[in-house]
DNA sequence: ATCGTGACTGGGA
DNA sequence: CTCCCAGCCACGA
């Protein structure tokens, strides 16, 4: 499995409703100290594919694409129809970071 | 090998 | 809280 669909296998575990920083994503990926590898992951990864990057977001619970741009209102969209609260473009992480049951899905990733 | 470029991050001003 | 920046890592020119 190559380090780019580790990254991809991890964001699709990211449940409805949650989200992860990109340094969550590369630390469970196995590849500590690469966010920057998500992040270009997330933005290179096919639509046909389905896969939940608008939740992830960055350390400082802000949407880390630039603003004035599709991707960001879409992102914000994206996040408020599974009930997450964002505020000028920023996401209290305390409330959506981590939930009990995130800890299980945690344990069967197969890397 | 060197340089520039990010949907990054932690720390300092 | 916001801005700035050095450090960081993979990649392509």
């Amino acid at each position: 499995m190559t380090s780019n669909e580790k990254i991809l296998f991890v964001v699709n575990l990211i449940p409805e409703g949650n989200v992860f920083t990109y340094g969550k994503v590369a630390d469970l990926a196995g590849l500590p100290g690469r966010s920057r590898m998500v992040s270009k992951a997330l933005k290179q990864a096919p639509r046909s594919m389905l896969i939940p990057w608008h939740r992830v977001i960055n350390s400082q619970g802000k949407i880390s694409i630039p603003k004035d741009t599709k991707g960001y209102r879409e992102q914000i969209e994206l996040l408020r129809i599974e009930g997450i609260e964002i505020n000028n473009g920023r996401i209290k992480l305390a409330d959506y970071e981590w939930r009990p049951d995130i800890a299980t899905l945690v344990m069967d990733i197969p890397f």
